[in-house]
DNA sequence: TTACAAAACTAACGCTTATTCGTTTTTAAT
DNA sequence: ATTAAAAACGAATAAGCGTTAGTTTTGTAA
C-alpha cells in the first residue's frame, strides 16, 4: 500500500531510526509496539524488518550515535590549545546545541539506554565512562592550573553533566526563550556562579 | 505458600510500593511485570490484587509521595524568614538527602512518570510545575534584592533542579565520596561558581 | 517485455501481559 | 471450637507483543 519515504540522501533505516527516536522518547522503549511505530512510517509492522533487524537494534543505533557524537567533540577539543575554561564553555554550548538539534536520540540515549542488551550495555556505560573521565581530567588541569576552584573535580564535573542533561526542560519552553540567553545564563551560572 | 511481610507500622501497601519503586527504577515501569514484582514479594501475582488495585496505582503512589514531599519542603521554607540565598541552599541540600534516602522512588518520579495515567499525569505535572514556579519566584525576589545575578531566573532554576536531579549518578559512587563534601561542593559550585 | 530483487502485504506463531474468578488456606476474634 | 474476614492460591481470560513465513506488489535494469 504505503511507502517509506526518505529524505536527502537518508538510508530507509536512518528514517525508521529518527521516527523512532522520537516515539521512544515520547512513550519510552518498552511502552513503544513496532506497530505503533509501523503506523507512524506509514507501513505494516512486518516490512519494516526488510530494514531492521529488530526494535533492539533501533536502540542501539539511536544509543551510539549520541555516544559517537559527544566523543568526537571532546576528543577534537583536546587536541586544541585553548584554556581550560574556555574549552568547558565549548563543551557545555555543545550539548546545548545537540541538544536542541538532536533533542530525541539525546533524550532516548540519556534515558532508555538501560534497554539495551548485552554486549551493548556495557559497551555504552564504558563509553558513558570514558567521557564523563575525560572531562574531569580537564577539571583536574583547571585546578592544578589554579583556574578552577579546589574542589572535588567528580562532583563538579557531573553537575555540570546534569545540568545540560536537564536541557530536555527546554524543549517545551523552546518558544519562550532565545538561544543564545540560554547559553549565556548557563555558562555562566555554571562557571561563575549565581551569587553576585 | 508464603506472605507478605511488613516492617514496623508499614501497610502491606507500603510494602509493595517500595519494593516496586526498586523494580521501576531497575528495570523501568512498563518493563516490569507484576509478576516479577511478586517474585520479589515472594507471593503469586495474582495475590497482590488484595491489597492494591492496579499496576498503575502503584506509580501513582510513589509519583505523588515524592510530589508531596518536595512541595511541603518549600512550602514550609516559604514560611521561614531568612534570605533568599540561604534558602536556595536548603532547596539544594534537601533534594541532596531525598535523592539518597529515597533513591528509588524518587528516581522513578523523576524518570517514569510519563506512564501515569490521566488524570494522574495532569496532576503530577501541575504540582512539578507548581515546585518549579516557586524556586523561579524565590530567584526573582533575590535578583530584585540584588543578592542574585541578574540572569534569566527560569534558567537559573531549571539549572539548579537539573543539577539537584543528575544526584542519582551518586548512588554508584556513593562509596568513593563523602555525603558533606558532596553537598559542599555542590551549593559552592551552583551559587557561587568553580571558576575562582 | 522480461527478469530479478527490493519491499510491501496478510496471516500466523508462540509468548507475555495485567487482571479476574472461584476456591482454599490462614489469621484473628468470639 | 466456631466463625468471619483477610489473604493466599491456581487457572483462565483477552489482548498485545516481537517476529517469521509465505506471497504479492513494486521498482529497476537488461
Amino acid at each position: 500500500m504505503s511507502k517509506i519515504i526518505s529524505v536527502k540522501n537518508e538510508s530507509k533505516k536512518e528514517t525508521i531510526s529518527k521516527i523512532s527516536a522520537k516515539l521512544f522518547r515520547k512513550k519510552g522503549f518498552s511502552a513503544t509496539s513496532m506497530r505503533e511505530l509501523a503506523v507512524d512510517i506509514g507501513v505494516e509492522a512486518s516490512s519494516l524488518y526488510n530494514h531492521i533487524g529488530s526494535k533492539s537494534e533501533l536502540l542501539q543505533i539511536i544509543c551510539f550515535k549520541v555516544a559517537n557524537d559527544f566523543i568526537n567533540q571532546i576528543n577534537e577539543l583536546e587536541q586544541i590549545e585553548i584554556g581550560v575554561t574556555i574549552k568547558l564553555e565549548k563543551i557545555i554550548r555543545f550539548h546545548i546545541h545537540k541538544m536542541l538539534e538532536d533533542y530525541d536520540m539525546v533524550y532516548v540515549a540519556n534515558h532508555e539506554w538501560k534497554h539495551l542488551q548485552e554486549p551493548f550495555l556495557k559497551n555504552f556505560l564504558n563509553q558513558r565512562k570514558l567521557y564523563e573521565n575525560k572531562l574531569i581530567e580537564l577539571i583536574k588541569i583547571g585546578i592544578s592550573e589554579k583556574s578552577i576552584k579546589k574542589l572535588n573535580p567528580q562532583v563538579l564535573a557531573f553537575t555540570i553533566l546534569s545540568a545540560v542533561r536537564g536541557l530536555e526542560f527546554w524543549q517545551q519552553h523552546k518558544k519562550n526563550i532565545d538561544i543564545e540567553e540560554l547559553e549565556k545564563t548557563m555558562v555562566t551560572q555554571l562557571l561563575t556562579g549565581i551569587i553576585k
